[in-house]
DNA sequence: GATGAATGAGCTTTCATTCAT
DNA sequence: TATGAATGAAAGCTCATTCAT
């Protein structure tokens, strides 16, 4: 019955949620099965039906994550009346949504170390990099219609943009930025002017 | 006695530099007090009376690091010939460093996440915020005499190009730069020139 | 209807044919219900309404055994043109096929330990006990007939022959036989002919 | 120091000591380390330093039961006047060692099944071979002493020997004997008459 | 009869750290 | 200083069985 299928979606999400803020509680080594169980009310062997291991419960904590971070960036950037303006709040608002969400930029970063050897299944690390690329799409069109670019210019700059917000927000996040001194708002002020003189048309 | 520092010193590094590579192996949470004790020839007990807890060995591991970053970066800058290659060069062999290393750049993401809710000591957060600040000051000087900024500018500057370097490698550490089909070292080349540009003299 | 009863003996046997290979490839106690239900193509639901719990699983698998071990044996003796060839072959089949079987011979040793503090239920014991009379009294008629036994002698010679087959399976199996140094075939051939000798009118 | 290491090996046998009854009482797979370490007055931690699993502790718990038995038999051998009773002993004192420990008879059926598909490591099974062997010698030797063998017919018929009383023991302990209506030790005093009898010099 | 989520206890093993020696 | 046994808690995961559907 479609009942059931919701039903067990619902349940599903309630652990996802419970997973998502213990993670970030604790972070991902530190939170443990049972803590997870317990703060979405159940008991551990009721986590496994849904979700074979920590790591599937991980990635599923990530996509979330990312459906939620496209949502974000497609709802600001529709409020944009012209090219320049939309490049501004694609970048403005992709880093308010992390800013403001700390514990998910830290939570992706797992993906760089900790996790057994194995890493996530090939298959989830597919799944997870489409839905980023989805995202940032939002971003790339943008830089697309302000420059008029081709996609290898395209790809080319989205990928300079997202690999300066990510340094910037994680510079920002670890207090790098405050020991050196310098303030990350205003740092992505002065980054997208620069961007936007340098891509300017003609 | 002079001796007996030195022993203690050299018996000291030898446990850093035990710890460094089972921490690049294993990660900072799996890897484990026993492991590096047997990689280090003594046992667990024989560390403690030169590190209080596992934090402050990782923060030893990290101070070596940055150590070692501000030595590459110092020699490598020793080579330029005038203050556009030595810019160029001062952000190709931070770049290269890590590219290398890239354990060292995963290992210091540890400082934002996970690592028990109290993170480091202040005091040892402070003095490896100095050291990073001190190994930057080689970009930082580049860039400052390459395009005669005052402090201010200088510091915004360097936060920059400092958080660009960051994204930039752990974007192509971590994957995401391959699977959005783009690639590190003409990125990099790319961003040199148009900073290059950027802050010409005139 | 006779067809339910039917449909109903054919799941309990695709049950108990599952069971029995799952226990073989991984032993009676790592063996879980799980792994049975897939193996038969249902869910662990399903097996309860046929055997209240694993151990009477257990015991339909051995009593299956019993049942073709018997086959087996009347199968093989059926062939003998006179009595001292039916000693032999009866003595030969019933080596014959647990030599082929070792998990099943394996099996009915978890009788011996293990198996909860209650082990098999009484009335289950005694059913399969009756069983195995039945198989073994193949091998005591063969006996009888041969060496024309009263009851007593043939159930005293009965057990010999009995302990000697199960010892000497167990040991090569366990490659206790292959550690000291001896063979199997070359045993059972010996011990036949001694026996026959032994038990030879007049 | 030498005091060391005798405390040391105390308290080893102090965990092997509570691992047999442990194994004992409840078969090898339900016996828990928790509950090891609870009989033996430890945490379950301070069992690792001397064994490094479950598996070697029972290799520990079988190795001490061998060690065991030869000594058994090769006191009671040493009360053999002449070689018949030399013979006789020995297959009476081995079969009374087990009677008596019926649990170590079965803890050794235990490497025919259950235990991982890894089974002791090969080394640890060589060792315990190795030691049922000198244990065997006593009664090889007491055949051949009696009967004149020379190291060929030696080795099949101490096999044989073994076999069968292996066999008898387990049927007995598994009350199969009973169930057959039958004695073990009349079928002992049996097979040992016969026995003589067929190997008698001349 | 069949489903499969849920229970709740249980497992072995590992960990950082301590401390008597 | 160094040893390494010991602590005591905790980890992820699996289990047989139950029961609402």
């Amino acid at each position: 019955m479609a009942r059931d299928q919701a039903v067990r979606a619902l349940k599903r999400q309630i652990i996802v949620d419970a997973a998502r803020s213990v993670f970030a509680e604790m972070g991902l080594e530190a939170a443990s099965m049972r803590g997870i169980a317990a703060a979405a009310g159940c008991t551990t062997g009721a986590i496994y039906p849904y979700f074979r291991n920590k790591e599937e419960l991980y990635a599923a904590v990530l996509s979330d994550g990312l459906t939620s971070l496209h949502e974000h960036l497609a709802t600001a950037s529709g409020n944009a009346t012209d090219p320049r303006e939309r490049v501004e709040i694609a970048l403005r608002s992709y880093f308010a949504y992390y800013r403001s969400r700390p514990d998910e930029l830290s939570l992706g970063l797992y993906l760089y170390h900790g996790l057994k050897p194995a890493g996530l299944t090939p298959e989830l690390d597919r799944r997870l990099n489409r839905k980023l690329s989805q995202a940032l799409d939002v971003i790339g069109d943008a830089l697309a219609a302000y420059a008029g670019l081709d996609a290898d210019a395209r790809r080319m700059e989205l990928c300079q943009v997202f690999s300066y917000l990510m340094g910037l927000l994680i510079c920002d996040c670890t207090h790098r930025l405050r020991a050196l001194g310098s303030n990350a708002e205003a740092m992505l002020d002065r980054y997208t002017a620069d961007l936007l003189r340098r891509l300017a048309p003609h």
